[in-house]
DNA sequence: ATCATATAGTTCTATATAGAACTGGTTGAC
DNA sequence: GTCAACCAGTTCTATATAGAACTATATGAT
């Protein structure tokens, strides 16, 4: 909505206004998931350019994380794996870690949904989102049975019309893929914040600890490629079986 | 050690191979920080290849972090910018942060050094380095007088020779900068895991808090870029007036 | 001394071209 | 039916070239 929408020019130079048009109609959705772009031939010959300066643009569009090559088949909207995202998301796992057949540290935990209504945001989440007008989510994440976080999600309403009366079957362990494949949301980064604090009666419940225990708190600012916050979110677990990784560098 | 040593070759591309082979005498450090590398003329001259190749050659390494372009000037080592890093490195602030003129969330803490000895590592920290033979470092830093962590790090003593007896005041309060300029060890990227327990009664003084209070504990490993790594360290703070701060994506 | 100008050297953009490497489908032999 | 060979289309590597844009230094006028 920034670059996308303005003429872009301001005598750039020709493969970054290429990459600026090319990122608009992507955004615009001009080619779905797993449909190939134009060739770097096509592309070339319709805006009167060499071949190497398409494959600069395109290859920004590529490290930006937009794109993927394949080569000799065609250049490909990039479907993002999610699996793996979700633990460069959320490197969370007890510290205990016995698990089930099937699951090691690096399982997906299962989600049980709380509560989904339409509402107006708090005040401070209002102001990272730019909008009151919020959808929250609240649901439990469990491990080999046990809860592990309470998370309290809203996103933007305006973002994700319709997504607090989506059957809920749809609405899996994972929200990224969701966002993405019903809403065209693309989550590109994200920021945590880990504390520390004392457990509230609600979080008790659902976490099955006592209140005023000592809980861990990730609260996470998640963001499109535009640089739009979509997302915030607060997930709390119980202190001593908790642990984030972050790789940094 | 391990692209560097190995001809590299087994018919990789040329732009790959001069990559390695540069990559290769940075390691070896041909050219000190702030010393330009021969010119994408120069080097496209004496190997033998056309300018373009050559570009994408330094263009993997810039891609990398390892080199820095400057247009009209030429290539350089990249200085890691320190201030900046150690923030990415360790986003940690008081929660009620009141900090005396001059400093702000994001000032460097004050370091004071409590021990340097070289040691024989404890079995754990001893695998991950991949050695025993190494210096513990044990510190207290502090934010407007107040101390905020108390450290224990672990360098390999065949990377950091000397450390233990090189003058304090040469150890400032970062010390991957010391570690880049006077050992020539640059830390690429690192793990950080958080979690959170109780402190000991060495951590509860240095801390000046209660044995037995909570603490956020951050373990970090740290790496070169060739995959090695060099230090470990675990960061112990005060859970209640503890926040950590992680980009994602 | 100071300031503008020129100059050599550098990276950056862009074009044009050729062939290698790979993919996905079609055709044909058996 | 199965498999090999072929083929059109795609990305990938590499070369050669030209000029623009920028930097740092040297030169010269004042």
């Amino acid at each position: 909505m920034l670059k996308q929408s303005m003429p872009s020019d301001e005598r750039l130079p020709a493969y970054l206004r290429l990459r600026d048009e090319l990122a608009a109609r992507i955004a615009a959705g001009e080619w779905g998931p797993d449909h190939a772009l134009p060739s770097e031939n096509a592309l070339a010959r319709d805006h009167r350019l060499s071949v190497g300066t398409v494959r600069k643009a395109v290859q920004q569009l590529v490290d930006e994380g937009l794109l993927e090559r394949r080569q000799g088949s065609g250049t490909y909207l990039r479907k993002p794996a999610f699996d793996a995202t979700l633990f460069r998301f959320f490197q969370m796992q007890g510290r205990f870690q016995m698990q089930g057949p099937g699951e090691d540290a690096r399982s997906i935990p299962k989600s049980q949904l709380i509560t989904r209504v339409r509402m107006t945001a708090p005040e401070p989440v209002a102001a990272i989102l730019g909008t009151a007008d919020t959808i929250r989510i609240e649901r439990v994440r469990s491990l080999s049975g046990r809860p592990i976080l309470a998370e309290e999600i809203y996103i933007r309403a305006d973002r994700f019309e319709g997504l607090e009366s989506l059957p809920a079957h749809e609405l899996g362990p994972l929200l990224y893929p969701v966002y993405y494949d019903r809403f065209g949301v693309f989550v590109a980064r994200a920021i945590d914040d880990v504390s520390f604090g004392q457990a509230d009666a609600t979080t008790a419940t659902r976490l099955g600890i006592a209140e005023g225990a000592p809980v861990a708190c990730i609260e996470r600012t998640a963001f499109t490629i535009d640089g739009t916050a979509v997302e915030w979110r607060i997930a709390r677990g119980d202190a001593l079986n908790f642990r984030y990784r972050s790789r940094i560098g």
